[in-house]
DNA sequence: GTCTATAATGAGATAGAC
DNA sequence: GTCTATCTCATTATAGAC
């Protein structure tokens, strides 16, 4: 999944493979923090410690080391979705209920997401802000179809088997909407900060699933 | 508003403000299709039709440029959302009401902005995803701070007003919300229509704000 | 106010030694 | 796999003629 190029004849060394996540570590935050065009392969070897050609070596042209630092997360963070609907589905099971909530799907798709980018000690403190510009900017089309697509259409298509009733324009509508106040938690979060700084950030999580919620219940039922 | 640097001796000529007028239209279309960094001065001119010279002599350095692009629309924009909510305070009141809906009042905010960004014939087509871009990137605080937390202070005191028991913060995060799903319409409508593309622009608006006046209820009475 | 010309810098990418 | 060195091109910005 990291490897978009062409086929590798051999297995790449141990110190190869540091040095590659290195660079793709040090491109994944200046990426996030100043976009494609503001971030320059010189900038990115600096921070990475190694020298300008070896960027290129690993990452290739600029555009494919963008392309592989978003896909690197992807596999993991769509395991990591899927997994947690599958667990909210078993739990329901025992319960006796045979479907979800609404608020069971939409948490399986924003905590996992929330949690590996902006709760304490995050993993991948800076990929929340790098997803929200692969989907702003339409340059990044493939990229969003590739990697971020096929979850989505499953999470969909899931809430559309719990409310039959709601026409597949409202859905993809809520479902924007809702991916938006979750990108607006890791990318935008200054701005709420600007207006009133009292609140911690799995309080968000809560804040953003409740408003989200209601919203889609609106769209799909009136 | 548009003349945010020294002060000048004389009144420009008409066709001095002509071309202008034209460097900042031909700016303000390139910075929100490519970004700051992914526009340079070089792609101005040309679509501008002028020298690069010239550009720097009405424009000044990049960032003032960008700058001037954000505020020339700032201040009209901010009369036609205080406007609205005005228009709908008058219309209480000739109905007997004494306050405004949540509705009216996201409305007011939010129509305006569509309207002038979003419809047919919008006039200002490209200033929707030149916000959505200053929105998300901590860079240009400072400008959003001057051009558009005032008229969102506003907003959200008319909004706690109506509803004295939600908290500030609670209020905060929704506020945020809402917005993001506003810019959300013109600048990332395209991940909209990947899902569906049956729906009419006009519909989405209110759309928003079904899904917004929701959510918005349900955290401040929650 | 508008133009030509140019300065000064930094960019992406590659060749070739080790 | 890693390094030095370099090619080629685009960038912001300014100086100075008209």
């Amino acid at each position: 999944m990291t490897d978009v190029s062409a086929p590798r004849k051999r297995a790449p060394s141990k110190k190869s493979l540091e040095t590659k996540a290195r660079i793709l570590d040090a491109a994944e935050d200046l990426f996030s923090k100043r976009g494609f065009d503001g971030t320059s392969i010189r900038d990115i070897a600096k921070q990475a410690g190694a020298q300008v050609a070896l960027v290129h070596h690993h990452g290739g042209p600029k555009e494919e080391l963008f392309h592989m630092v978003v896909a690197r997360r992807a596999k993991p963070l769509a395991e990591l979705r899927l997994k947690a609907l599958e667990e909210k589905k078993s739990a329901a099971d025992r319960d006796g209920r045979n479907k979800l909530t609404l608020r069971e799907i939409l948490a399986s798709f924003v905590q996992p997401f929330l949690e590996m980018t902006l709760s304490d000690g995050a993993p991948w403190p800076a990929y929340g802000r790098l997803i929200a510009l692969v989907s702003a900017d339409e340059r990044w089309r493939q990229i969003a179809a590739e990697c971020f697509d096929p979850t989505a259409a499953v999470f969909v298509d899931e809430i559309a088997d719990l409310l039959p009733g709601a026409s597949r324009t409202a859905l993809s509508a809520a479902f924007v909407f809702t991916v938006s106040g979750m990108l607006a938690l890791t990318a935008s979060s200054w701005r709420i900060g600007a207006v009133a700084r009292e609140q911690q950030q799995a309080d968000l999580a809560e804040t953003l699933l409740d408003y989200s919620e209601a919203g889609f219940l609106r769209l799909c039922e009136g």
